[in-house]
DNA sequence: TGTCAATTTTTAGTATACCAAATGATACAA
DNA sequence: TTGTATCATTTGGTATACTAAAAATTGACA
């Protein structure tokens, strides 16, 4: 009797897929630098073809740009394709929202409370490490709450897309963006829609990572 | 001499892709089915490499769905998933409408005035044959004057994940329909932001197609 | 010495082969 | 007869090999 929950095995591919994804948004591979299919497969030990699959599929996600007969480089979107990506996420993060305030499941609500509770303590002890894990958090726990798992999957490609333009380095600005949350978080609990929605399309704006000092432009 | 460009290097995979988007959205395929690796190269006389990639691609779209070490299957949208997709896809074909409503760009709308007189006159002389061109038209017209380029990968994307919940066979919906795409049109055209976003949404939801005679459930 | 063409090398596209997992069938035992 | 175990077949996952196209390099000629 197979246990078989459906992925015990795990298909190389993926796992090729999920490291690649790592490092690209790790930024260990720059934008722009080519992905060469051999290099990678002998790098890790496997054959080209998981590479090139996971490469195609990374592809459909936006992280990888791939030209026939070219090759695959990390995905280096245009100044004027960031801002197509931040408008199409601020939309859908804001329809999230609205649906997570819309639908109110007091279960769910109650996972909301404790995630702002553990989110605002850290906050108040100066906890800035766990502050990415809260905000994985928040949003897990705000796309579980809005119920559309489809909404999930797009948000989540927009969000690995826009990575880079995000860069949360600044303990005053996580800090400010943890506020944001927990503000959108406070309108789902109220279930105000209109005010969720949009605290949510505001904060993607907010969170546009705008160079101060090294103005190079 | 190299033959050079000429006949375009057409790599199979996308090909294979195509032809079994086309094949799936024509319903050839019906729902549920299996795509077999084996059989779908062997009837395409190529090997099981492109068709293995063109699953996977489809997959990312959505089309079909892929089990690991159980193959491909045409996806079928559970019930409640349907409403997500059109959720979803309201919301940014709403957001399109609106940035071209924004834009105004005055070539663009030159376009748009050509499409849809073009569409206007087909429906006055009850040319329905070409209706589905017309709404092609119509699409690619408001996207190129959107000018957000990734909104409209997306868009395309839940447009053929919706296209069986949006069965056009009945000419006087058919009819509607043009009329709806008119108004957005004329929105946009007037540069009514608001009114181009609300009709854009309301549009998506009133072509669902609802059984009207053949209510199962 | 610069430019262009030919050659070499790298690399992606495709095919084939092999392996392993999942499903279905069959046989044997309780 | 029924249930379970084993085996065979199907089918997907991965590796390897081959082909062809694009880039890099070299060399010749002006």
């Amino acid at each position: 009797m197979t246990v078989a929950l459906g992925d015990a095995h795990t298909p190389l591919t993926k796992m090729v897929k999920d490291a690649l994804r790592q490092r690209i948004l790790n930024a260990e591979f720059e934008t722009g630098a080519r992905l060469v299919e051999g290099r990678i497969s002998e790098e890790m030990g496997v054959s080209r073809m998981p590479v090139r699959e996971a490469l195609r599929e990374l592809a459909a996600e936006g992280l990888v740009k791939i030209i026939p007969r070219r090759g695959a480089t990390v995905s280096m979107p245009a100044p004027d394709q960031k801002m197509e990506l931040i408008e199409v996420r601020a939309t859908l993060e804001s329809l999230n929202a609205k649906l997570a305030a819309k639908r109110k499941d007091p279960e769910r609500i109650a996972e909301l409370q404790r995630v702002l509770a553990a989110g605002e303590s850290a906050i108040e002890e100066g906890d800035f490490s766990q502050i990415s894990a809260h905000n994985d958090a928040f949003h897990t726990a705000l796309g579980q709450v809005s119920g559309n798992a489809t909404l999930q999957d797009l948000i989540r490609t927009l969000r690995d897309q826009t990575a880079m333009l995000f860069k949360q380095d600044d303990p005053v600005k996580v800090s400010k963006s943890w506020q944001e949350h927990a503000d959108i978080l406070r309108a789902v609990i109220a279930g105000d829609e209109e005010l969720a929605a949009l605290l949510a399309a505001r904060h993607v704006y907010n969170s546009v990572d705008t160079p101060e000092a090294t103005d190079e432009s």
